[in-house]
RNA sequence: GCGCCUGUAGCUCAGGGGAUAGAGCAUCGGACUUCUAAUCCGAGUGUCGCAGGUUCGAUUCCUGCCAGGCGCGCCA
């Protein structure tokens, strides 16, 4: 339990311990008391923490809330870290606390280090989170680079508090786009030495592929001898291991890995979709018509029925899929969580539908669905064009503005909202992006954190510092905002949501700089100087930390 | 037609059943002989898309509209 809730804790109590002696003594006649709510107020001058129990309860007591909760306030026990109570607005209780738990919170994050703010409440359940997933036939786009930045600090974030967790991309080089691709780069390959051969009509026009096709000559001039056949399989395996070799290179300079890399090919070779196929035919969830064979989805809520096996004897999407699905839940994750990009939505009830046909919840399988990011460049729709071979790809995007201010912007929105990311500003402003004013913030500290070292200064301990000496606004505003970053995480955890991470690095930066301006270190008497030194490389740990997450960089100089 | 997402300040976006709805950018005015001015301080702006409903209280929850983005394959 965190100090913060620790506190909150011994606050609820108190609420309940003056309740009950209100209702003892016949001054609050209810027949329960509902949940007791405590917030920190947006404004300070409501105090610490408000509780807003006296309206809920006003109706059941019969009684208009303002003397509800004078009532209660009236029955709260004396003394203890309560240094004043009132009653305020419509009838909300609001508490001013002594200093202590604040200070206690240095003593914590001193204790913990860079784990301050984790806690076990996952409880070592395992969890698979599978993004990007992109199809090794093309690069990378911007959704792809959005999904990376929200996956891995969603992972990052699970870790923190109490989960297991693995990560997976799981490539598609089994279907459809990979036998185009291998065409396509056969195609690329002939035209090396014999412009005239005709390129595929469905085939991709991008220049990676001639590129490709380069490499390929150097490496098999032999190729194009042998039967067409064994050329595409070639290609095939050729060409999307080394898409992705590539997709692994960029993911990494992005500060992005995966624990697996999982091949769709893999499922095929081993007879995976066979064996799902069966299982569900066993369970009689197939059927035949028109040629194909189907998969029972509507019994599961699905829109309509989905193919598993076309006529033509071939395997669809989906039934890969199932299969890939089968293998992750048999590996003994309690939960599976994927990331797709906006045009996926429509098939999350098919695939939940399979999760329950194979014996599972509903709710095993999580899809988090994220919103388009729409290419402006200085205020105009950038023009894309797959057919045409014409995109901003991941690495373009991280060529223009750079692996932290990407991950930072992707981060600094809801996943669920629509993204506009205007190129051009992002140049122009790259010495405004937020995420600078972060850097600074952890660089200014360590800049501090240094001349302290040069004057032969050693950065003390809580237990060698009198830390009630840190009594100035700016830095009772940055102790809160330390002290609440186990709730963020936890929350930022739980409801899935990054960005929460991002704006808290944002608010403790701004917490810091306004400290910075009005409270000097090294200038200092040494008492005061020695509890903001102590002060401050707490800030650094937790800055760090959190930057950490988003996988940004902490610099000790800019 | 059905489904998902969005609609909050000039722009980009947070927030969220409660006390005067926030931040950044942009605009304007201040602050560097003092630990990094990539910083700080101050100033202005809102029918929270529209209309109903639930509630002591709705911008937040529910329903219906309107507007925008995307999706509804024996593609992946």
């Amino acid at each position: 339990m965190s100090v913060l809730q620790r506190q909150k804790q011994e606050l609820i109590s108190a609420l309940h311990a003056a309740i009950d002696a209100a209702r003892a003594s016949g001054k609050l006649e209810v027949e329960s008391v509902p949940e007791i709510g405590l917030e920190i107020p947006r404004e300070k001058q409501h105090g610490d923490f408000a509780s807003n129990i006296a309206l809920v309860m006003a109706k059941a007591a019969r009684k208009a809330p303002r003397e509800v909760a004078q009532i209660i306030v009236e029955h709260l026990p004396q003394g203890g870290v309560i240094r004043a109570v009132e009653v305020a607005g419509p009838g909300f209780i609001n508490f001013f606390l002594s200093h202590d738990w604040l200070y206690d919170t240095l003593r914590t994050i001193e204790a913990q280090g860079e784990a301050y703010g984790n806690c076990q409440y996952g409880a070592g359940e395992k969890v698979l989170l599978e993004f990007v997933s992109a199809n090794p036939v093309g690069p990378m786009n911007v959704v792809n680079a959005r999904a990376a930045a929200v996956g891995d600090t969603l992972a990052r974030l699970f870790e923190a508090v109490g989960y297991h967790v693995a990560t997976e991309f799981y490539v598609n080089d089994a279907g459809n786009q990979a036998d185009v691709f291998a065409r396509s780069l056969e195609a690329r390959l002939q035209q090396l030495t014999n412009p005239d051969y005709p390129f595929p009509e469905d085939g991709y026009p991008g220049d990676y592929v001639r590129e490709l096709a380069q490499v390929l000559q150097a490496e098999r001039p032999d190729l194009l001898e042998l039967p067409y056949e064994e050329r595409i399989a070639f290609c095939k395996r050729w060409g999307t291991d080394k898409m992705v070799e590539m997709q692994k290179a960029d993911l990494k300079a992005y500060g992005v890995e995966f624990d697996l890399w999982f091949r769709e090919r893999d499922l095929h070779a081993r007879g995976a979709l066979e064996a799902v196929i069966d299982l569900l035919r066993q369970k009689d969830l197939l059927y035949e018509e028109d040629g194909a064979l189907w998969f029972r989805s509507t019994r599961f809520g699905d829109d309509k029925d989905r193919v598993i096996v076309k006529s033509d004897g071939t395997y669809t999407y989906v039934t890969a899929d199932i299969a890939y699905h089968h293998d992750k839940l048999q590996r003994g994750f309690a939960k599976l969580i994927d990331i797709w990009g906006p045009d996926h939505h429509g098939y999350i009830g098919r695939m939940k539908a399979a999760i329950q046909a194979l014996g599972y919840s509903e709710d095993t399988l999580e899809v988090l669905i994220l919103q388009y990011v729409a290419l402006l460049r200085d205020g105009q729709p950038v023009k894309m064009s797959k057919r045409a071979g014409e995109f901003i790809t991941m690495q373009d995007l991280l060529d223009e503005v750079g692996k932290d201010a990407a991950r930072f912007f992707f981060l600094n929105r809801s996943p669920e909202s629509h993204l506009d990311f205007d190129l051009g500003l992002a140049v122009q402003q790259t010495n405004e992006n937020p995420v600078f004013y972060v850097q600074y913030a952890h660089a200014r500290i360590c800049s501090v954190l240094r001349q302290a070292k040069e004057q032969g200064l050693v950065v003390p301990t809580c237990g060698q510092v009198d830390l009630s000496l840190l009594q100035h606004e700016a830095e009772l505003n940055l102790l809160k905002q330390l002290a609440a970053l186990p709730e963020e995480l936890l929350q930022a955890a739980l409801l899935r949501e990054p960005h929460r991470l991002t704006r808290y690095a944002l608010d403790l930066a701004g917490l810091f700089h306004t400290f910075y301006t009005f409270c000097h270190i090294l200038g200092e008497e040494a008492a005061l100087r020695d509890a903001r030194l102590v002060l401050v490389s707490n800030v650094r740990v937790v800055l760090r930390k959190v930057l950490g997450l988003l996988g940004v960089d902490a610099p000790e100089q800019m």
